[in-house]
DNA sequence: AATTTGCGCAACCAAATGGTTGTGTTTATA
DNA sequence: TATAAACACAACCATTTGGTTGCGCAAATT
């Protein structure tokens, strides 16, 4: 077990991919959030955690209230990785054809 | 907690992004695959178990050997996700426009 | 026929995860 | 000023996760 808390283990959580995706339509308090899931304050807290600690919400103090806000950039790690494995994939089906190109010739 | 094993929990370990990725150039058995990595055979068949569980990975018998292939297609369910988020996004400041540009006119 | 290779199954373990409740503090509001 | 709202912190808990070791079995190899 190495390193945790990235941006994939920060969607791996179905309660966590729908707080980020309330957050899509926009800024919320931590109250606001709540109204959407049957779990307790202290629950939505330690999710928002994780989403903040890897940098998948930014939250910012206003008066008593704590507003939360998606920061969806951060979900580009997870979109190239996902490119990168199919790069990969693709690019053995082209050097297989490359051969078999070759081989033909001869 | 509700369900699990999905693809988003699939790809949130570290290793088994690794697996994926290794697979993704070309289909191998299972000591093949556990060269590249410092864990025990039991540990890593854990972790093509839950890759498998989740169809990232097809798994097929040939003798006494099993060959695990990498089925990328599992990874439009992820890529897919982060589309509508973004697009939830989007549409956000498009009202945004919408409205700003309704209420210049008046 | 004996041995090696490739693998599965089961038991076990520490740490992380996802949840809870209780108490306390600061900021608004009546 | 008393009360309510919005939150943090800490302790606790069951389950899951990611890892291990030991044993056994069938398929190849010598």
């Amino acid at each position: 077990m190495v390193e945790r808390r990235d941006v994939f283990q920060a969607i791996a959580d179905p309660t966590r991919r729908m707080i980020i995706q309330k957050l899509s339509e926009g800024a919320l308090n931590i109250g606001q959030i709540l109204e959407d899931f049957d779990i307790s304050r202290q629950g939505l807290t330690k999710h928002l955690k994780v989403l903040s600690e890897c940098g998948m919400i930014s939250v910012t103090q206003k008066g008593r209230e704590q507003f939360c806000e998606a920061r969806l950039e951060q979900l580009d790690e997870v979109v190239g990785w996902v490119n990168a494995s199919r790069k990969t994939w693709t690019q053995r089906f082209e050097k297989l054809d490359k051969f078999l190109a070759e081989t033909k010739k001869q």
